[in-house]
RNA sequence: GGCUCCUUAGCUCAACUGAAUAGAGCAUCUGACUACGGAUCAGAAGGUUGCAGGUUUGAAUCCUGCAGGAGUCACCA
């Protein structure tokens, strides 16, 4: 327990960590129960009654022989004898709410306030790092609604994981070769009639996208026709010509065709273009990028080495394969009868790679839960081939995305495009500022970029509210919505707040002044006996929950966890709001304390909100 | 069909490793000091947590069965 006495030099110890350990101390003296600090459960008492933290002591009247009450007193008159900040404690049936003196809440804030990083850890750059892989794309379309959703994940547990002191790495590993992509290549090649991103004025991903649509189309009516002619329509999907002709470009730009290649390339740059657009401006990015074009021949020679080790066979018609039916599993496919690789060949590959690129700590891939079995197979493989980092793979398995009317189909054009999606929720977002009228007067750039801050709220927090393994239903009329739960909600909140600081800073009473920077360093610092608010002390006390939330959200990936907190905060500062004073306060301590208190809202606020990539405007 | 996951208020979501009367928002209804910024706040109403059993002092949470939904089971990625 060495860190206990380094962090009461540095500042007051977290009074629920106390508090644990005084109850773990208490367990073992009075009963001789053994108990971790770290398992003593500690929740927050429930507004209808009076405390702030309660211990549930049922799980020790076994042990301690006696009743809930006697157990829940007893333990309530010890701590409160081993803790100052305990003023009180109150118990009903085996409930034991601990009160916690209004000195400890004011001094939280006097040492907090001013930390511009409050419950942010500091990252070692010289730890090893966390890789985080998200995004992925094809280069055969755009994006659409739920690459936002996994790009907003990637970058937003990112952020999280950074926050909780972790050195990440964010990459982006981009499927820019296959069949698919000859597939728009083809149909450019036939329909395109030279259109280019220039010519036609469209964003290269989508002319490109439109490409692939018009070769399904094309392709249909081939198949359609075969069929009409007698041919099986399984037959008929393989002897279209326009099949035909596009494995036949895949096999030209495998063996590096220089036309083909040409034409990957020139269409591949407008798609990066297009995507680069996309990225900009849903405000996400990459520490490096990796194109499978250059990584789809790794991996075999691991399945070489498998041979070698004898952890994969080969079949008589030379295919090799992974048996995994010892794992209750099914016999899995590396490499093709012709030699070639297949997608967890691939896979293998680009992790050891990554692996050695990095060193890394954790390999984490933000990918849908469509895609369970391929990482539950890719762990068990890597650890067959005897790499003891097998381990260190996660699967950041998130839910789909789904309509009012179901799911996305891109065939039966349900797809949300996710740059029509952004365009949308800009225009809403400047239909509601201009309704309110309240920033006519800034200038027209700054206008649009409010506009774009907004919309991104609100789309961002819509989607990261909730559990990323849950499927989410996306209605886009609820996710344009401005009030209650929402991204500009929070926004808005923190907007007023920095109008109150803003007042504060500029008049004459002058808040941040050295009386206060000198009393930080007076360990009785801040009026210890002033009594708090009800409202004062639900601020305060969402403010200190902070940094455990970032742990808590952390360790379980959760974003969600730190959108429902910013919710809770700025619930809890409107409230206070609503009905406190703070200018207008005549006492000047009381005063300054509140506007001190304003300002570490503010901060919370935009740290939390800027974990979920959303930026929080100064008016709006 | 096998395996995996899901089912909480009319709708969208919470509820940390089992704990007090299951919480928010939207929608509905009622109210708020001449706004320190009303994109706010206060309140009402809304639930047999899919169904049936079981374990436990205590179950939305753990176990079993059933019903409904999703995903997956490619020499696609």
């Amino acid at each position: 327990m060495q860190f206990v006495f380094i962090y009461n030099i540095v500042s007051i110890m977290d009074i629920t960590l106390s508090l644990s350990q005084a109850v773990a101390q208490v367990l073992k003296s009075l009963y001789g129960i053994e108990a971790e600090a770290e398992s003593v459960v500690l929740q927050d008492t429930r507004k209808e009654f009076k405390g702030d933290y309660t211990l549930v002591v049922f799980p020790y009247v076994k042990q301690a022989r006696k009743s809930p009450e006697a157990v829940a007193n007893e333990i309530g008159a010890a701590v409160k004898e081993l803790l100052p900040e305990v003023a009180g404690y109150n118990v009903i049936k085996g409930f034991l709410n601990f009160e916690i003196a209004d000195s400890y809440w004011s001094r939280f804030v006097g040492e907090n306030a001013e930390d511009s990083r409050f419950g942010l850890a500091k990252t070692n750059p010289a730890e090893a790092p966390v890789v985080v892989e998200y995004s992925s794309p094809n280069t055969n379309k755009p994006l659409h609604l739920g690459h936002i959703r996994n790009n907003l994940l990637g970058w937003s547990v990112s952020c999280l994981l950074e926050a909780a002191g972790a050195n990440v790495k964010k990459v982006n590993l981009v499927n820019d070769r296959g069949i698919h992509i000859c597939k728009s290549m083809l149909a450019w090649k036939l329909y395109g009639n030279g259109e280019t991103p220039e010519s036609s004025g469209m964003k290269g991903d989508h002319l490109v996208g439109k490409y692939y649509v018009e070769y399904d189309k094309h392709y249909k009516e081939e198949v359609k026709k075969l069929m009409e002619s007698g041919v099986e329509e399984e037959q008929a999907k393989k002897d279209a010509p326009l099949m035909v002709e596009a494995q036949s470009m895949l096999k030209r730009w495998e063996e590096g065709d220089k036309e083909v290649r040409d034409l990957w390339e020139k269409m591949n740059g407008w798609v990066y273009a297009g995507f680069d657009e996309t990225y900009r401006r849903l405000g996400v990015g990459f520490d490096k990028v990796y194109y499978e074009s250059n990584t789809y021949l790794l991996g075999k020679e691991l399945v070489q080495k498998g041979l070698d080790m004898g952890v994969l066979f080969r079949k008589e018609d030379g295919s090799v394969w992974c048996d995994l039916t010892g794992d209750g599993l099914d016999q899995k496919l590396l490499l093709r009868k012709d030699g070639t690789s297949v997608y967890m060949t691939q896979d293998l590959g680009t992790a050891l790679l990554r692996h050695n690129d990095f060193g890394a700590e954790r390999l984490i891939y933000v990918v849908g839960n469509e895609q369970d079995y391929h990482f539950k197979v890719l762990k068990l493989i890597l650890g067959k081939l005897g790499f003891e980092w097998a381990d260190k793979v996660y699967h950041l398995s998130y839910g789909m995305v789904e309509l009012p009317n179901g799911k996305m189909k891109s065939r039966e054009g349900t797809v949300v495009d996710a740059d029509d999606l952004m365009d949308e929720m800009e225009k809403t977002a400047e239909e509601m500022s201009r309704e309110h009228g309240k920033n006519d007067e800034l200038p027209a750039e700054e206008q649009q970029h409010l506009y774009h801050i907004l919309a991104l709220g609100a789309l961002k927090y819509f989607i990261l509210k909730v559990d990323p393994t849950k499927n989410m239903l996306f209605n886009p009329a609820e996710s344009i919505d401005f009030n209650g739960n929402t991204g500009p909600f929070i926004q808005y909140t923190h907007a007023r707040i920095r109008s109150i600081v803003r007042k504060a800073e500029n008049s004459e009473f002058g808040i941040l002044n050295s009386e206060l920077a000198d009393a930080k360093n007076n360990s009785e610092f801040r009026i210890p006996n002033s009594e708090l608010t009800e409202k004062e002390r639900g601020v305060v006390k969402a403010l200190h929950a902070l940094p455990q939330t970032i742990k808590a959200a952390a360790a379980a990936y959760s974003p969600a966890m730190v959108a429902n907190y910013a919710y809770d905060l700025a619930k809890a500062f409107n409230s206070f709001y609503q009905d406190t004073p703070i200018l207008r306060e005549s006492n000047p301590e009381v005063k300054q304390f509140r506007v001190q208190l304003c300002a570490f809202v503010a901060n919370a606020l935009k740290n939390t909100m800027n974990i979920l990539g959303i930026e929080v405007p100064e008016r709006m």
